[in-house]
DNA sequence: TGTACATCAGTGAACGCGCGTTCACTGATGTAC
DNA sequence: TGTACATCAGTGAACGCGCGTTCACTGATGTAC
């Protein structure tokens, strides 16, 4: 019962979806936002048009990237949010974005994000969605008293973004990110309570 | 007195030389340190040529661009040790910090620090110059009982650099650089003094 | 189930672009007299 | 001070490269019968 008589997508077509995206989530994480197209296409073992078949700007491929990577983030965020302790729980999805962060070369690099959030690029702006996530889980942690309420969701997001792209790079001190944020922990929790979280 | 004759540098030498770092910060502090070399011999109106004989390798032009924000960096670290409030001193400096790693897109983008580290590129290694300064100014902190006694220098470091990085781009809220860092500094001070900084 | 066909996805050579880098040549200038 | 010259800096066209992007063509496959 659709509008009209809509042909079913291609077998190939959705196989070469994913297999390009599966390409890109490589490539990103390896090079960055703004790793090679062309790369990409020959990675997936597909032509370039094909790639800009699927994915005519960039931040289309990006955003389907990101989709599965925030989807996880968000479904954690619910299971945390479940749970009775609203400060663990901030403390453990902070960690988690950290390392999805990381993962994906701080989110993107905030350069993707930006060009997410201005023209609210593909119908889901992920940059909102992580945000209200966030929201949820510093709103809860205020309200238990411990998290220090002048604390804004953004700025709580910020200095995590900003510990992943301080760390991409160099494969210094493997621990360094997770110290890091436990300083920023300490920071937001610390004021009333005395231990951090996990 | 020198080994051999040795010719003066030639007039336009030092000229071009001059403009071409001028250019290069410039250029840099716009696009980060990924920055068009030709484009930098462009603006400061010299063929591409006259760039290299300066500045065989990346590096070197990146080295010449951070030496004066170094020397900059590190003189203010002089003046603030010779005052009497450890604490503010600290403080100031990383408010420095902060603006001159976001002038430059987070110090070079790491990726730089990390190139220049490795191989120890010049003569003077830009990232332990930063590291020793930091470490004095931190030590002063800790010796005078307020700064959190398990924090290091490069911890420090890597965390006002984090936030260089993620409020580089974008021209959002121009508050919120000065208000993570105040953040971070109640994370470092706050486990015995209230009041954090200037 | 089998077949014909229209539709739409895949292909990959090709284009223009800007980049980093080189090099044979030109020209400026520091130095010796 | 003035001049000749050797030295070394400047020049910029040119090269090869990989990128993003396009498009005329080929081929696979979902659908109707």
């Amino acid at each position: 019962m659709t509008t009209a008589h809509e042909r079913q997508p291609r077998a190939d077509a959705r196989r070469n979806r994913e297999r390009i995206v599966a390409a890109a989530r490589e490539a990103f994480a390896e090079s960055g936002p703004d790793a090679s197209l062309n790369d990409i296409a020959r990675r997936a073992g597909v032509g370039p048009g094909t790639l800009y078949r699927h994915f005519p700007v960039r931040t289309a491929l990006l955003t389907a990237v990101l989709k599965d990577r925030i989807d996880t983030l968000c479904g954690r965020a619910d299971e945390l949010l479940a749970t009775d302790s609203p400060d663990d729980a901030l403390a453990e999805w902070l960690h988690v974005l950290l390392t999805h962060a990381r993962a994906n070369q701080g989110l993107g690099g905030a350069a993707m994000l930006e060009e997410l959030s201005r023209p609210d690029a593909l119908g889901f702006d992920c940059h909102q969605r992580i945000r209200d996530t966030a929201e949820r889980l510093l709103t809860r942690s205020q309200h238990n008293g411990t998290a220090r309420p002048d604390l804004t969701a953004t700025d709580l997001i910020q200095l995590v973004v900003g510990i992943a792209l301080s760390t991409t790079h160099r494969a210094t001190d493997p621990s360094q990110p997770d110290r890091l944020l436990a300083l920023v922990l300490d920071a937001v929790m610390g004021r009333r309570a005395e231990g951090a979280g996990a």
